[in-house]
DNA sequence: TAGATCGTATCATACGATCATTAATATGAG
DNA sequence: CTCATATTAATGATCGTATGATACGATCTA
């Protein structure tokens, strides 16, 4: 019926896909413009403006002769929202699950001990309010991880630091990765629900040492979590339909 | 002689700088089409290209009837180098320098903590060049403060994280900020260099815990060399030409 | 008068043709 | 064999037009 996405959107969205996905991996050249458009079947125009976008976020670079190329991923905005969806979308590798990962451990527990030093009072309340959907739906899981994301979003938040609050996009598709996998553990909601007690609790109560201790209790729990089931299979994170 | 910047470039450069010079703050519309090319000089074709590229950094949004919108500053990728160094170039306040230096407190020792642990021998050779370079340019302020990004740099590809490593932009951008800073304390360099020693000598000792302690003292001690400053005057800020 | 419906003007969106610019490659002279 | 020059294939940039979506105001109804 309604028509959510644009055409110029689909064509960013195919093309990016073809990098992510390997058709044109790092290095490689993308085919001359009038070949995009009967293959997209979309005016030149289009194309353009799609490969502008591509090249904003630092996939692409173009050049008269040179053609549009793939840039190496080091190249790549790797906190873009849109690029973050595309590679999640195409299947997450070892090393970019354990450069998440990593991340994760680095920057979550410390915002929140600046959380446990800033949060005001709405902050807190948007923490506890995610908590309590989350133990209102310990057996329902999509409600259950939908609070789940939204409880680590509100520390980010609650840090009251831009560029903390800009990795929420990061935060939620690595969790969305962390949920299909989980599914295989089913108590695993049950288990962790007590770890983002200890966090809110440590915020509330302005420790910010406690706190910061109890989200790296909570990440690690996690990350067993992965490793109990092993390597990660691409397939199966694709086919569990990360992203849209 | 030369002509480095294409035409595209200069219009997304032009808007960009209207957007964080507060021309257009977050919530204005700007002019329509026909308008904005009369006022750069362009094409539409150059202009709706280039708006395609802000609107990809998260900096405008279009739709028909609605023209087109500034995001407010949440929206935008904070993290994307261009978006960076507009924002420094139109000169830093006290939150946007409080959230960078929070950012760096919590991902340079961090980060040093993984270099400690992963850095190859390359690595810290690259690290003990950019020190090299600092120790023989303590006078000499320009190569010594080149020096000194390529030292954090290294670092964080010493890290082997590409999360890390696509700080880079970010840390270069607020070390330009404090190199202009403290050109004030003349002494500045000769005093923070057997810091950057303490650093780079726990990295190579493979010493996680002191590498991420010395990275912190640092770090601190930059902070105390702007905070002797009194507050940032962004006006100084700006016409010590941060960015290009 | 209040409210919902419907037109309409106003934008962005998309198309296609055309010319300019650039740089990798080939060609030629020395 | 080396270097300067011409070729040429790709993006860069412009113009004109047609289409489509939507916020706003006018109109109609209750």
């Amino acid at each position: 019926m309604r028509k959510v996405t644009s055409i110029h959107a689909d064509c960013v969205a195919a093309i990016a896909g073809w990098i992510t996905g390997g058709v044109y991996p790092p290095g490689t050249t993308l085919p001359i413009e009038p070949a995009l458009c009967s293959e997209l079947g979309v005016s030149r125009t289009v194309v353009r403006e799609a490969v502008k976008t591509l090249v904003a976020k630092g996939l692409l670079t173009t050049g008269p002769r040179v053609g549009t190329r793939v840039q190496p991923k080091s190249s790549w905005n790797l906190y873009d929202p849109d690029v973050i969806d595309w590679r999640f979308a195409a299947g997450v590798d070892e090393d970019l699950l354990r450069d998440v990962i990593d991340l994760r451990l680095t920057f979550e527990p410390a915002a929140c001990e600046f959380a446990a030093r800033r949060a005001s009072a709405e902050d807190l309340a948007r923490i506890e309010l995610a908590y309590a959907d989350m133990a209102a739906a310990v057996d329902g899981h999509g409600r259950y991880f939908a609070a789940d994301i939204d409880f680590h979003t509100s520390i980010l938040a609650a840090a009251h630091n831009q560029f903390f609050a800009a990795l929420s996009p990061l935060i939620t598709a690595i969790l969305k990765v962390s949920i299909r996998l989980s599914v295989r553990n089913r108590d695993g909601a049950a288990a962790s629900l007590p770890l983002h007690r200890a966090v809110a609790d440590r915020i509330a109560a302005r420790d910010p040492e406690g706190a910061r201790l109890a989200m790296q209790r909570l990440i690690l729990g996690a990350r067993e979590d992965i490793d109990r089931g092993g390597p990660v299979d691409p397939a199966f994170i694709v086919i569990a339909g990360v992203g849209r």
